[in-house]
DNA sequence: AACTTTGTTAACCAGATGGTTAAACTAATT
DNA sequence: AATTAGTTTAACCATCTGGTTAACAAAGTT
């Protein structure tokens, strides 16, 4: 008979233990950062059982980033996917962004932050392996459908996505640093954010509009 | 007599080669990440040596970081302290963001992925130890002189400074995500973030014309 | 009850890492 | 030539880190 790998209730326990205790210490230490010892003590466990359940610390860390990159963008494929006309749907996917990063600020900061650390093939391997890349074909299609039917300027999709996510996640991003420089508190900056919500789209979509002939 | 510190050609040209070194092996790999071994490597020296010239890890770091940070916000500051219009020091503080960055992309990644990675008070601390803050009060002061007189609609000078650092940073600091995402290679990217230098100072004031009333 | 599988632990290990020491080398000064 | 101050190195050390081993506990299976 083939070994099957068995799940039982209580590794099922520990398993889930160990994945939350591991997210906390990878998000906030980085993977370099975080100490299998840290990740084990926070999930109340012993060092070697962490190797038990996963064999070596990159291949924690692969869970750990491939979850973490899905919940981020499996949210936005769900906009991305909706139907609604291009104007709400920018309104959408900006709010979708904005309280998504602001509500779990770890992940952008994770995910852009171990991106960049390695240039090696590491995290584009394990991107790869995951469906978590977001879709952005339907969205480019309304795009082109509303220019050349004059409802929009024509614009290139790769500009005005890089205009969303950088007005939605790079305060998220920079945050201490906005923070430092601004002189600005936390209630502070969750209100400005919370204004974003609104401000963003507005700047987007009005970029679009075609202007009077002049 | 009192002991100083003579510095001597030889000891400046190694101390400026140990600086070069760590500058990259830090940039790149991160305050964690980098290993003392590798920078003196890197140097052409004995990793002992590295310790003669800055006594630890940490003090080294700290150079590091702080003249990172101070070159790229004294840039800024240039900008912000020049002598225009509203509009015009948009536009240069945008294309002066967007070539930064792209020529030296290491550096914005660098300093917010550090400023994430540390919540202690470690970064923040030798932050306030420099002047390297960037300083917008004249800058928005001619917000609002503009805004007073009509020119420019009412803004928050946080959201628009925010708005700026977002549409000409953000792009940068996620290349590595964007270039996969999107499925681009170098030069295309070079070439969006080229078309950019336009694209962004226009939005950014096109978002500040005051709308026919309506 | 005997046996097998799975879950868990303490103790251990080899290698790496930041940091130290003491000695040797260099170059100017006396 | 001797002194001195600054520079550079090889060898060393304590500690930490990811990972392993062997033994043990628990829970089924036969």
């Amino acid at each position: 008979m083939v070994k099957k790998e068995q799940v039982t209730d209580q590794s099922m326990v520990t398993e889930e233990r160990i994945l939350e205790a591991a997210t906390k210490v990878f998000r906030e230490k980085g993977r370099e950062g975080a100490r299998m010892q840290e990740i084990a003590d926070a999930a109340g466990i012993n060092k070697a059982l962490l190797h038990y359940y996963f064999r070596s610390k990159d291949l924690l860390f692969e869970r750990v980033f491939i979850e973490s990159a899905r919940l981020f963008f499996s949210r936005l494929n769900e906009v991305l996917q909706g139907n609604m006309d291009v104007f709400q749907k920018i309104t959408r996917l900006c709010e979708a962004y904005i309280t998504l990063s602001v509500e779990n600020p770890f992940i952008p900061v994770f995910v852009i932050g171990e991106m960049n650390r390695s240039q090696d093939i590491f995290i584009r391997n394990m991107f790869t392996a995951t469906q978590s890349r977001p879709d952005f074909s339907i969205f480019r299609q309304q795009l082109q459908a509303a220019a050349e039917a004059g409802i929009i300027r024509r614009v290139a999709p790769h500009q005005l996505i890089m205009n969303i996510l950088g007005l939605c996640i790079f305060p998220v991003i920079a945050k201490p640093m906005m923070q430092f420089n601004m002189g600005i508190g936390e209630g502070e900056f969750m209100a400005l954010m919370e204004e974003r919500k609104r401000l963003v789209p507005e700047l987007i979509i009005s970029s679009l509009k075609i202007e009077k002939s002049e």
